[in-house]
DNA sequence: GAGGTAACCAAGCAAGCGCTAGTGTGAACG
DNA sequence: CGTTCACACTAGCGCTTGCTTGGTTACCTC
């Protein structure tokens, strides 16, 4: 039922959906378009899921989980002061976000899809995520390295993190390094002459 | 066919349609709650609209356009400086976002439905809109009031302010132009309180 | 080689979908 | 008074939807 106990053949079905998910949408995604991107006919996906709305649970739990792991990852590897904290946060959120970039558009984009129950479980997934933003967003404040309402600025952040699966062309100059770099800058509250150099930089 | 020449009853139908588009999602509103939220039956939407699209077509051309109209308003009255303009347009967005909420919630997160013609000609009047909030950018970037890459400025700031509609609670505390105030205030390079010395750089 | 199991298929059901055709009605207009 | 027109209705067509059923393989284990 969960990302632990999954078998290789329904992750990787898992990970097709996701993609047809970002492509089409969950609503207008068929199961039969899922079977036919799958190898099979669309009785045989009920083998491996309940129904639709399991696939959709899935893709999500796949993404949310790794997003966490990679966030902690991330802060247990960085030095321990606030703005390198900050900074690894925003870059592992945007590394989350490209390298499983489709089971992340679904989370975000098609959450109200899930069922209740579903949404309930996986909430507590995702809470867990945001606290881990919320502790460095603190250690920021109180070091005095950005100012503001906590509660507005992660979601100022997070928001801005987010909405780049809108527009970022990762064929484009910029790594999600530079866009992380470029966010901390900007919400910096006293620039330091590196951030100066890394917007000039291009 | 747009959103000028629009009879009072189709106005009034759109707004019914935005609301159910919201909370059901594009896909999943059917022809026949759109009808019964209407208070006539299904078929009779047809004399209104030409199909399901068109319905969906005159919402967003419907939001955008006030938000066009809004932010030049904004802007007009304003005084001119460069933050008083950046400010005169978070807070215009959060002013539309808000009070014409269903509209934008569709417009952002339904665009990808709308048949390709419907989306070129939209388009246009979406690049309208952007193109005022570049110019403030731009114009703010000149004076020093913020730095960074314009792209990715404008990118950051317009995510977390679209991002608001997911999370902020008109019931709560905080008005929009509170939010819109913070938002500049965290991008600002030079915070009023703090007489942090940078205008020598750049 | 018997039994179990994971993976699949063919066929199709019941419900719901967007949309159309044809008709009725009351108000407006010449 | 007759015509027109906006607006609504009834009835249903043709199609797609998520999902079920009953059965068939291929492989693993004892």
């Amino acid at each position: 039922m969960n990302v632990m106990n999954a078998s290789p053949r329904r992750k990787e079905l898992t990970r097709l959906a996701a993609q047809l998910f970002v492509q089409e949408g969950f609503d207008r995604t068929t199961v039969r378009m899922l079977a036919q991107e799958m190898g099979i006919k669309s009785g045989s996906l009920f083998h491996h899921f309940k129904d639709k709305q399991e696939i959709l649970a899935a893709v999500i739990e796949e993404g949310t989980h790794n997003a966490l792991l990679i966030a902690r990852r991330a802060l247990d590897d960085c030095e321990d002061d606030p703005e390198a904290r900050l900074r690894a946060m925003a870059r592992a959120h945007l590394e989350t976000l490209f390298t499983d970039r489709n089971a992340h558009v679904v989370a975000l984009f098609e959450w109200r899809r899930l069922a209740p129950a579903a949404s309930a479980h996986l909430s507590h997934l995702r809470d867990a995520y945001e606290a881990l933003w919320v502790a460095v967003i603190d250690d920021a404040l109180a070091a005095g390295l950005i100012h503001g309402d906590r509660f507005l600025v992660s979601r100022f952040v997070l928001g801005a993190l987010n909405w780049t699966v809108r527009w970022y062309d990762p064929d484009g100059p910029r790594t999600p390094d530079d866009l992380a770099d470029e966010l901390v800058a900007m919400i910096m509250a006293r620039q330091s002459e590196q951030g100066d150099s890394l917007a000039a930089h291009d």
